[in-house]
This record gives structure tokens, sequence and C-alpha cells, in this order.
DNA sequence: TTACGTTACGGTCTCCGTAAAAATT
DNA sequence: AATTTTTACGGAGACCGTAACGTAA
């Protein structure tokens, strides 16, 4: 099975349509169906249902498609991961979302500047939820992963520690002044709570959202330093704690990348041990 | 980046000769030679280093060679689950060691005929260690595993419970008359005891070894049930309990898949608490 | 009749194999 | 001189696009 061969599969599984999965795939429509008709052939059983409406997916073309997409992610991932591999100056790339740092970036990359194996350290900024997809996709080397539940499908991972929460509201939020507060109150007040559901905000947009007195949201203790000046952040006595995790893909430890998770490890259990 | 590409640049990597690669390729060494080059021009970093007795590996052949190899088991694994998805009667092959059955892997099955999205279970045995490979091959859908340290890259896995062990030995050695016996004992007394390092047996090779006094070896518990009748079960009463677990390709929950391990996770749980 | 997928056909592009050449020990 | 990789060249096969054809709503 060739990734040709995948790519096309996947574009007629997701346009469910030979027409429009051609004219994405910038081919015309009878080699597509050729291609879909030989691959059904190889693999000997078939992957569509033709209707004169479109095409559907046989139960064998939902497995396949589920495999195909990792596949075709993963190709990409390899010749990007070599590519990077063999540049002059290997470079290790850190994935993050900014300003979850963690509160202890600065200390790791300071310390891993020294570290046997190390080297330069790029830091790549992701959006929320992106940091699997990037690390999938090769761009990343490791990320820093706020969560509780996050998506570690092909990743290897280690948890550094856990932090608390803080509610971030605007500065003339009634909640704004408290010392501190409960979740119950949290859900209590009628500023809708941004849960990350639904659909992905800008870069900034949450923020600029939060000072206006549009949403209030839940942030790890550590994003307190790097607030807006113009929201106020309330420590909640009783939110869960998120963990902190660092990700990478599995079985992709080359020796700068086992020394930099070394270093993150070895300096969260100096940090908890310290409390 | 084809998969017939990276089929030839495994070849040559693993290989470290083209000759060689083409042979194994059944190929020519000239279109090998020219596809290997148009992978490194379209990388943008050479692969090889080209000696005069061979090739050796670039750091960044390195990484594709580990990506690629896992792409190709990928990619024939693909297929192969997609194959059996779609097959008139759709089965679960369960993948076990011959013998390291959990002893509740009949009632496992008897159960699980009556679950809802329940299909045949077909059994298909391996040697030491080669259940993740089936898995990741395609060949399997779900794993009976036993170990510390078992391989579960790129698999999902379920602990079902930890089971003691006891020390197989020949029916006329010392120890086979014990009613119980302590590691320090195992590893004091002059027969080898077999770990599983080095090279692996044939199919049923140990326990004639066994059987003959020249190794001895720690099973679980439950394996006691079909051992031959010319060797000694001995409980060991401080060996480290070995964890049981179910693994299946990371992501690949078909219905039967989830309702096979909810009856095995089930029924495990049900056993601990009778305990 | 319209919308889709499939066959038929001809051209092009890629890939392969044989043969000769370059490079390194 | 021998071994190994690379370049040159000619042919076979794969893939694509246009056009014509089935087929179901």
């Amino acid at each position: 099975m060739e990734v040709r061969e995948l790519t096309y599969f996947v574009a007629v599984a997701e346009e469910r349509h030979f027409g429009r999965a051609a004219a994405r795939l910038g081919i015309a429509q009878p080699p597509l169906s050729r291609a879909i008709k030989a691959i059904e052939h190889r693999v000997g059983v078939p992957l569509f249902e033709r209707t004169s409406r479109g095409v559907l997916l046989t139960a064998a073309g939902e497995v396949l498609l589920e495999d195909a997409r990792r596949l075709l992610e993963a190709s990409t991932a390899a010749v990007a991961r070599a590519r990077r591999a063999g540049s002059d100056q290997p470079r290790l790339v850190l994935v993050l979302k900014p300003g979850a740092d963690g509160g202890m970036l600065a200390e790791v990359l300071r310390e891993y500047e020294h570290a046997p194996d190390a080297v330069p350290v790029d830091l790549h900024t992701c959006g929320f939820r992106e940091h699997a997809g990037l690390l999938r996709a090769g761009v990343g080397d490791v990320a820093l992963i706020y969560g509780k539940d996050p998506d570690l499908a092909g990743l290897d991972s280690e948890e550094l520690f856990r932090e608390g929460q803080i509610l971030v509201v605007a500065q003339d939020h009634p909640l704004a002044a408290r010392p501190s507060i409960t979740m119950d109150e949290v859900h209590a007040q009628p500023t809708p709570l941004w849960t990350g559901d639904g659909s992905v905000p800008r870069q900034g947009e949450l923020p600029q959202l939060v000072a206006l007195g549009r949403w209030i949201h839940l942030a790890p203790i550590s994003a307190g330093h790097h607030l807006r000046r113009d929201v106020a952040a309330v420590p909640v006595s009783d939110a869960p704690e998120l963990p902190v995790l660092l990700a990478w893909p599995e079985q992709h430890r080359s020796k700068a990348l086992a020394s930099f998770v070394r270093t993150a490890v070895d300096i969260a259990a100096e940090r908890r041990s310290l409390r």
C-alpha cells in the first residue's frame, strides 16, 4: 500500500464523494476511481459503498481510515524529523502554549544549557490541545502540557508535578477582590466560565474577552505571573490540581531529548521537595 | 515519501550495502542508488555516508530508520486489519503464549460469547515477547501478556490482576518435594535459572529442558495447572507478582474488542474480590 | 434529465535493467 | 586490481487526462 494511495483513499473517505475528492487532490475522477478500485482489489474487500449521491464507508473502510490518517501523519513526520536531525545544528523544539511554562521553564532551560548532550532549544508555541498533534507531525520534539486528560496516543510522557488553580477574572469583576474562592462559588457566579470546549479561540482572544468581563476562566497558579494588567487572579482553594506533563514521540529518545527530560524531571522533583 | 522508497531505504540501512540491499529487494543496484539519492534530495539532508566498503547511516538516517521501520510495519498492519474487518464473518484474534491463560481465559471466552457485540474469537499462539509485534503487525486484535516490563509502544493496555509465581523444576530435582521456597533459595541452588534473556527457545523446548533437569524456571501460578507430568512446581513465597495485562493496538477499540476487554476486566475484578 | 461513478483510449512520465564509468582502498 | 557506487541510455509499465458510457434518483 503506497502513501499516494492512502492519500487518495482518505480524500474519498473524508469527502464521501469521488468528484470532490478528485478536486481536492488536484486530479481527475477517473484515475481516482481506478486507484480506489485497485486498492480494494488488493485489500480484497470493498472499502466504499457506491450510491448515486456519493459513497459510504464500509466497516473495513472505517478501520482503514483510522490507520491511514495515522500513517499519513507519521510519514510526513518522519521526513520532518529526519530533516531536522540532519540539519547542521541540531536543535530541540519544545512545544508549549504561550504562558504555560509551569513557572520552571526558565530554570530548566538555564540548567539544560550545561547538561551533557545539550543542544539549543527552540520554542514553538501552539494553541489549545495542539501539542500532541505537533509532536506527531514531527514539528516538535517535546511538549509541556497542562491538563487532566491530554491526548497522549503515540506519545511517551512523564508527569513533572501538579499545580493548583486560580480563577482569572476582569479587574472590576465582583470576585476580583476576594482573597480566595471555592469551585462552588465559581460555578454559582453569573459570568460564563470558559472550559475549552467548543470553538478554539484565536491566540490572545481569551485574555481579551476576560478583560472585557465576558468570560472568566481557570488557570494554573504559575500562569498568574504573566497575566495582563487589566485582569485579576483569585486562588481557588478546592480546584482540582492540574498535572503538568512532559511528552515526546514514542521511542524518540535522542540523547538531547533524554537529557532535557532528565533535567526537567530533576528540577521538578527538587521543587516538589522544597515545598 | 512513498512506502516503496521507505522499503528501499530500510533495506540499504539494514544491509549497510547497496548491492546486498538491491539483491534483497530483488532489483538492480542502479535504480536503488537513484531512489536513495532522490529521497536524500527530497528530505534535504544526506542519509548515508558512502564509503568504499559500503555505507554508514548519518544521524538523520538513524532517525529516519526508526520511523521508517514503524511506518512499514504500520502500513502492512493497516491492510491486514482492514481485510479482517471486511471479511464476511468478523472475528477477534487473541494473541497469547501457549499455557499463559491466566487461569481465567476459559471463563472469559464463555462469558464473552453472550456479551453484546460479541464475535467469534480466534486464538493465535505466539512465543516469548512476540505479542506486541503481532498486534502492531495487525495479525491480532488483543493480547494476553504476562510480564514486568512488556513492550507496550503503540498499544493501549489494562492490567487484569497480578499473580504469584512458582518454580518449575524436574520431578527428581532436590527442590521438587519442598512445600515452598524463597527467591534466595532459587538463586542459591545450582541448576541454571532460565530468565528469558538471550536466545529464544523453540516452542516446547524449555519444558523439555526442565524435565531433563538442565534448567529451572519461574512461572505464574496459573501455569501450574497444565505442566508436563515429569516436572514439579514449588510455590515461591516471596517472588514478585507478575502483572497480567490485556493489550490492544492504540485507538483500535472496535465494539467487539471493547466488549471483550470489558468482559475480561470484569471477570478479573470479580476474582480479585473473591480472594 | 441530472448527478455520479466507471470504462475506454491515447499520451506522458516514472521506474527499471543493462552497460559503461568514476572513485576509493 | 578489485570492490562499490554512480551515470548513461533504452524500453516497459504505471499513471494521468479527455471523452464516452452506465446507472440510479
